[in-house]
DNA sequence: GCCTCATCACTACATTTGTAGTTGCCATTT
DNA sequence: AAATGGCAACTACAAATGTAGTGATGAGGC
């Protein structure tokens, strides 16, 4: 299992576009983020090279014959390993006071709210 | 009040040692730090700079003529500003799937448990 | 067969971040 | 007064990030 590299930002929308959907071309990938990101084509080239370079991505060819992009990591190792150096520098590494906060500044619905209570209490049993 | 602006990681290091005491020089916080972090001085007095140019923290001149330096924003929103923007780019702005993740992947005492089922009830009668 | 368009691989360039070094100035110590 | 030691201001410089542009290439359309 290959490691979580360190993902940035504008990266981190173009690995979740291929999380989602993949493989897919370049273009693909592109038109994919054009509502929210609104990239040239060619900056999503690079981050996709970035992104192959960091061992991110890995690359296939499809049938016609052009590159196409697929996740080498797994998303929930990336979302672990961002969480966990989140966890680290903002709150000194421990999940409570996370959690409080959390907890604190986030509108839960009565529904969400029961569901957290319950994996809390699996947590202890684990 | 002034809204918190984008510290780094390292600058993050700096601020804290503030938050936890000031006003203190550049040399202090540098002994501060030294422990955990092995800057050179100037190092330090570089994040100091870079912080007061965010407006992050202020300077003001002590007895001895000296400057020292002290937070301009409290660590409470700029905590609450680096989590929204986590929150963000991690779980798409979701605070349940992120609250689940650290549910799931934190060790916690019962105590703990105990005390965050509470604070999640709390939140539900706001 | 020639033009055009999508792809690719390179290159570009400003900002931010991490991590200092250099120099000037002022007060204190011989 | 000359040297020393701290602090301040400015400069340095490489890696990472955000955001593309350029030039070569090959395959399809006319």
């Amino acid at each position: 299992m290959p490691n979580a590299p360190d993902i940035a930002e504008s990266e981190w929308s173009v690995m979740e576009a291929l999380w989602e959907t993949s493989p897919q071309t370049a273009s693909e990938v592109t038109k994919a983020l054009r509502p929210t990101m609104n990239w040239a084509e060619n900056t999503v080239r690079t981050l996709l090279m970035r992104l192959v370079d960091k061992g991110a991505l890995k690359t296939a060819e499809n049938a016609s014959g052009t590159r196409t992009f697929l996740p080498a990591v797994k998303r929930e190792a990336c979302v672990r390993a961002e969480s966990e150096s989140f966890m680290q520098r903002i709150f000194g590494g421990a999940a409570k006071p996370l959690l409080v906060h959390f907890a604190q500044n986030s509108k839960l619905t009565a529904e969400e709210v029961k569901e957290l209570k319950k994996l809390l209490d699996q947590n202890l049993n684990s």
